[in-house]
DNA sequence: TTCATCAATTGGTAGGACCAATCAGTTTGC
DNA sequence: GCAAACTGATTGGTCCTACCAATTGATGAA
């Protein structure tokens, strides 16, 4: 026969066998960690890795003060995203970092061609109420600039975190939770603020103008969320807010 | 925050993330469950229930009595580094962004521990001049203050930017040159005032000190290149250091 | 009924103990 | 001198026991 298998893994496989015949059928809750100890005669902690390994493997899903479910079979292609699970206001707190920078990048050294385009962006998201089109133009609007930064690093790491924000289910809630409760003028001004520092060259303005745009996005958010977390969220929302309306008023006062 | 996660899972994601930035790459052995166990500061059984959920994921392969090692990346579909190809001057220089941020972050809310650990690794940098510990420990002062912004996405970013750095042969040995430019004092000084500003939870000192760092780097590396594209290079690079010598005096007159 | 409260259940983590496989270094036997 | 056997330290494997934390459902008050 094959080689000795450890004994968590040969749990592991009784307790597939179980599933698969249909002794626990998916959607089922199996015996708690302590029976099931007895009853395989094995210590809980042999139990507990073989559930975990399953559970890694996507056919169990273990809820701590519940107990352990089967889950449905998993299906072919997993690929798993190699994406952190962030939450949206992480999220929107690295692009306030990131796209600030970016944009001061940019403004050293923007092509007429991109300032152009840049111009029509923010028009078609003033007059479009159509959320698909302006969410396109907003894209696009943050994407130019991230690629006018001339640095292929900084465009790929801003690339990837709209990527981030189309793949997570739970941020592109909020955000459409965002989008639907701010008015189309505070965007658009703000917006054309970015546009105008480009336009005069002038990096620090800038940055200042994205950072505005993304702090009042993180404190939407914080109206938004009405979730348990919603103190810690608030609670770091603000210090974050604070810390950059401090830092442009010493900018300004520069 | 996404949900409370089960300290497993957070011990899963740390080894995965070592794993992805180079830490331990493929093939090689990691330390073994009592270490990781003191290191994390949580029990062998949750080391132990992490390692197995990453063996069940395929990323590890244990074996008893002699210890677990990392597995080559499982074939996902696609196997090509998404990454750009990038020169080692926008590499740098989105590091110099981004990490100052992150450093900036980090001050707000750094643990006692992690300065402790700060503080380990800037004498072991001044101590060693084995390329191979003063190197290790550069990155692991790095990637703390990146741990310690709390903020997943900047953490990620971050940890993407040193795995380009270990991916990309023409980076690297850019890199090998500045280092032997560079002396050991000069970096020594550099980490410390990074550190004492984290220790004196000043943001902005903390991004100061950061942008002081990379920009010493950048201009280094302006030193060391001696290509065909050295003037496009200088070009850029003194436009860089000029545009953060602004902002750093700006910022101190603020 | 409705909602706050509490206690039992269930998974999560810790720490200590001991077994079993492995491996490197040493000793032994030829 | 060299290979086989031995030895001990190291490392994963399993068990136990105790306690913490999340969940759930029963209980009782409003």
């Amino acid at each position: 026969m094959a080689k000795e298998k450890r004994l968590y893994h040969v749990v592991s496989d009784r307790i597939r066998r179980m599933i698969s015949d249909g002794t626990y059928p998916p959607g089922s809750r199996l015996p708690g960690e302590r029976e099931l100890a007895e009853r395989f005669d094995v210590s809980r902690v042999t139990i507990r890795e073989a559930e975990i390994a399953l559970q890694a493997l996507g056919h169990l899903s273990i809820r701590t003060g519940s107990g352990v479910y089967v889950l449905d079979p998993p299906r072919a292609g997993d690929g798993s995203l190699p994406f952190p699970s962030v939450s949206a206001f992480e999220l929107t707190e690295a692009r306030l970092l990131f796209e600030s920078e970016a944009a001061a990048l940019a403004a050293r050294a923007i092509t007429p061609e991109a300032l152009d385009r840049l111009g029509e962006l923010v028009e078609t998201m003033g007059a479009e109420h159509d959320d698909e089109a302006s969410q396109q133009a907003d894209r696009e609007f943050h994407l130019t600039i991230a690629a006018e930064s001339r640095n292929a690093v900084v465009q790929f790491v801003i690339e990837t975190l709209w990527k981030i924000r189309t793949e997570l289910q739970a941020v592109r809630e909020v955000h459409a939770a965002v989008c639907a409760n701010e008015t189309a003028a505070d965007r658009g001004a703000e917006h054309e603020e970015v546009l105008a520092a480009l336009r005069n060259r002038d990096p620090l303005a800038a940055r200042r103008a994205m950072q505005k745009h993304f702090t009042r996005l993180l404190t939407s958010m914080i109206d938004v969320t009405e979730e348990k977390a919603v103190e810690e969220l608030r609670r770091k929302a603000m210090a974050s807010r604070q810390r950059y309306l401090n830092d442009a008023a010493q900018h300004r006062t520069g």
